[in-house]
RNA sequence: GGCUCCGUAGCUCAGCUGGUUAGAGCGCACCACUCAUAAUGGUGAGGUCGGUGGUUCGAGUCCACCCGGAGCUACCA
C-alpha cells in the first residue's frame, strides 16, 4: 500500500523556525516508520513562494521576486536536510512544471462550471497590500496593524464557487469521521462549513508575481489556491519522466492549526470541483509555546533550531519535541525541560542502558550475545509493545507511541536490577540464567532502538551496529525475533551527561 | 453573543463505550544495588478528579447550570 504524506510548503518570506522543524520532523517519523513497515513511501515537502508579501519583500531590497524566492527557498531546504528528513521531493511553487500544474487544474475548474468573474469590494490598506474584514478594521476604517485610514476599493477578479460544495462537504465530514483530526479540529471545520460556505477570489489583479490565470493573463492566481495545488501537481514531475499521481494521490497531510480552513474547506472542495479525490486525511498538530506563549520575535522567546541541533544534536531535537508536547494539543517548551529530559531519559534511561548491557556483554561473555532464549516474564511485558506502537502511529500519536516505547526502556532497567546478573556471573551454577539474561537485555535494547528509529534515525543505527543487528525493519521489533549469537561492537556514550554549568556568580 | 475544546497529585499530563482502594513522569523524602555515562531499582508523602444539582445499584467518566482558561466565528503564506 502506499502512503503519501505531507507538510505544509513553507512560505519563503520568514526565517525557518523552530515550528517549521516541529512539522516537518513529525511527517519524517511517519514516513520513516511507514517504511520500516515495508509501505511504499512518498514524503513531500517544500516552499511556497508566489503572492503579495514576497513581491513586496523583493521590491524593498531591490531585488526580483524570482531572486528573493531563490535565496530563502535554500533556508527551508538546508533545514529539511539538518532535522534529517527523508523527503522525496522538494517542491517550489515557482517550478515551471508546478505552475503548469496548477493552470491545468484550475482551467478544469473553470471549465466544469465553478469560476465566475466578480468584483471583491473592501477596505484596502496599501502598506498591508490587501483587503481588510470588517471585524479586523480599527475605528471603523483603520488598518489594525498600520492605523492609517483605508479607502474603500474594488477589485475585478474571478471567484471560485465554493459556495456551491456546502453539502458536499457536509457530507464529506459526516461520512469520514477521522477525515479531519484532532476531534476539536474536525467539529471546528464542520461547524465553519454548516455556517454557510461563501465564494472566495480565486485570482489576484494587482499582482504579478505568480501563475498567471489561464483565460486572463491579466491576472494571476491567489497565492493559496496555488500553494495548495502543490501536493497534487508535485507528484507529476517529482521523479523525472513519470507520473506518480495514480500510485500515490491522495495525500495525507500535516498541517498547522493556524491553515485549517484553507486545508480542510477549501482545499477540498477544489479538488471535488476539479473532479479529483480529495485527500485521504489532515492531522492538524498544535502549537509549541515557550513558558506558556506563542514564540514571536517581538517577545524574543524565538527558538533557532539551527542553534539547538548544534549544541545538541538532531536527534535529540527530535526526541524532546515529541516526548515533551503532546502532538495534536499546544505545549510548552523550554531549555530546563530539553536538558532534564535529555539528562535523565537519553543519557540516564536509554544511553546508559546500552553501556551497562554492552559492557556487561563484554565482561561475562567475551562480547558475543549468548544464543538462548528470552526470559519469559520480560517477554510477557514486551510483547505487545510494537504493536501498541503501530497503533499509535496510524492514529498520528507520535507522542503516544514514544511513550510505548520509553515504558519498555524503563522496564529493561529494572529487568537489569532485578536479576542482577553480576551476581549471576560469580556463580558457575547460573551460567545458564546470566545467558537468558543477557541475551534478554540485548534482544530488548535491539526491539526498543528499531521502535525508536524513526524518532532518532542516527541514535538506533549507531546502537544496532554495536549489536551486530543493523536490520530496522518493523517485523523485527517484536521481542524474540532476532536470535543470538552476534558479536557486539564498541559504543561510544550515545548521549553525554550535560553537566549542569556551575552556579552563576 | 454563538459554537468547540479544556480545567485530575507541587509541576506536566494519562484515564476508551460509567463499575474493585483514581494512574504515569518530573520534583521531594528515605532505602537498596554497584554491571553502567555516580547511571539504576524500590518505598513513601501528596488529589473533596473546577463548583452546584441531577440520572443511575454505582460517575473523574453521562445530563443541566455556574466559575475559570484556550480556540473558531472566512479570503494573513
Amino acid at each position: 500500500m502506499s502512503f503519501y504524506i505531507t507538510t505544509p510548503i513553507y512560505y519563503v518570506n520568514a526565517e525557518p523556525h523552530l515550528g517549521h522543524a516541529y512539522t516537518t520532523i513529525a511527517a519524517d517519523i511517519l514516513a520513516r516508520h511507514m517504511r520500516q513497515r515495508g509501505e511504499d513511501v512518498f514524503f513531500l515537502t517544500g516552499t511556497d513562494e508566489h503572492g503579495e508579501p514576497v513581491a513586496q519583500a523583493a521590491e524593498r531590497e531591490g531585488v526580483s521576486p524570482r531572486e528573493l524566492a531563490d535565496r530563502n527557498s535554500v533556508k527551508f531546504r538546508d533545514l529539511v536536510k539538518r532535522v534529517n528528513a527523508t523527503n522525496d521531493f522538494f517542491i517550489r511553487t515557482s517550478d515551471p512544471e508546478h505552475e503548469r500544474g496548477v493552470q491545468e487544474v484550475v482551467q478544469k475548474i473553470h471549465d466544469n462550471g465553478f469560476v465566475y468573474e466578480g468584483t471583491y469590494e473592501g477596505y484596502y490598506c496599501p502598506r498591508c497590500a490587501d483587503f481588510k474584514t470588517d471585524a479586523e478594521l480599527v475605528d471603523g476604517n483603520k488598518c489594525p496593524i498600520h492605523l492609517i485610514v483605508l479607502e474603500h476599493e474594488k477589485e475585478d477578479n474571478w471567484f471560485f464557487k465554493l459556495s456551491a460544495f456546502q453539502e458536499p462537504l457536509e457530507k464529506l465530514y459526516v461520512d469520514n469521521p477521522q477525515w479531519v483530526t484532532p476531534r476539536a479540529r474536525y467539529n471546528e471545520a464542520l461547524s465553519f462549513i454548516k455556517g454557510g460556505l461563501q465564494d472566495v477570489s480565486l485570482s489576484r489583479a494587482r499582482l504579478r508575481w505568480g501563475v498567471p490565470v489561464p483565460w486572463d493573463e491579466s491576472q494571476v492566481i491567489y497565492v493559496w489556491i496555488d500553494a495548495l495545488l502543490n501536493y497534487y501537481t508535485a507528484l507529476s514531475y517529482a521523479r523525472e519522466g513519470e507520473d506518480l499521481t495514480s500510485e500515490y494521490w491522495p495525500a495525507r497531510h500535516l498541517i498547522g492549526k493556524d491553515i485549517l480552513k484553507f486545508h480542510a474547506v477549501i482545499w477540498p472542495a477544489m479538488l471535488l470541483a476539479a473532479g479529483i479525490e480529495v485527500p485521504r486525511s489532515i492531522f492538524i498538530h498544535g502549537y509549541l509555546l515557550m513558558d506558556e506563549h506563542k514564540m514571536s520575535k517581538s517577545l524574543g522567546n524565538v527558538i533557532d533550531p539551527f542553534e539547538v541541533m548544534d549544541r545538541f544534536g538532531t536527534d535529540t531535537l527530535r526526541y524532546y519535541l515529541f516526548r515533551e508536547v503532546n502532538f495534536g494539543q499546544d505545549g510548552s517548551i523550554s531549555a530546563a525541560g530539553f536538558e532534564t529530559r535529555y539528562n535523565a531519559e537519553l543519557a540516564n534511561e536509554y544511553g546508559n542502558l546500552a553501556s551497562r548491557t554492552l559492557a556487561m556483554i563484554g565482561r561475562y561473555r567475551e562480547g558475543l550475545v549468548p544464543g538462548v532464549g528470552v526470559d519469559d516474564a520480560l517477554a510477557a511485558d514486551l510483547a505487545g509493545v510494537a504493536d501498541h506502537v503501530r497503533e499509535k502511529l496510524d492514529a498520528v500519536d507520535l507522542s503516544g507511541a514514544l511513550e510505548e516505547i520509553w515504558t519498555a526502556v524503563r522496564r529493561l532497567n529494572r529487568f537489569v536490577q532485578d536479576e542482577e546478573p553480576w551476581k549471576l556471573a560469580k556463580d558457575e551454577g547460573e551460567a545458564e540464567h546470566l545467558d537468558r539474561v543477557l541475551y534478554s537485555l540485548a534482544e530488548g535494547l535491539r526491539c526498543v532502538s528499531v521502535l525508536v528509529h524513526p524518532y532518532m534515525p542516527d541514535t538506533a543505527a549507531r546502537l544496532l551496529a554495536a549489536l551486530g543487528q543493523e536490520d530496522v525493519s518493523f517485523d523485527g521489533a517484536a521481542f524474540g525475533a532476532r536470535g543470538g549469537g552476534a558479536r557486539i561492537g564498541k559504543l561510544e556514550p550515545l548521549f553525554p551527561r550535560i553537566e549542569p554549568p556551575a552556579a552563576a556568580a
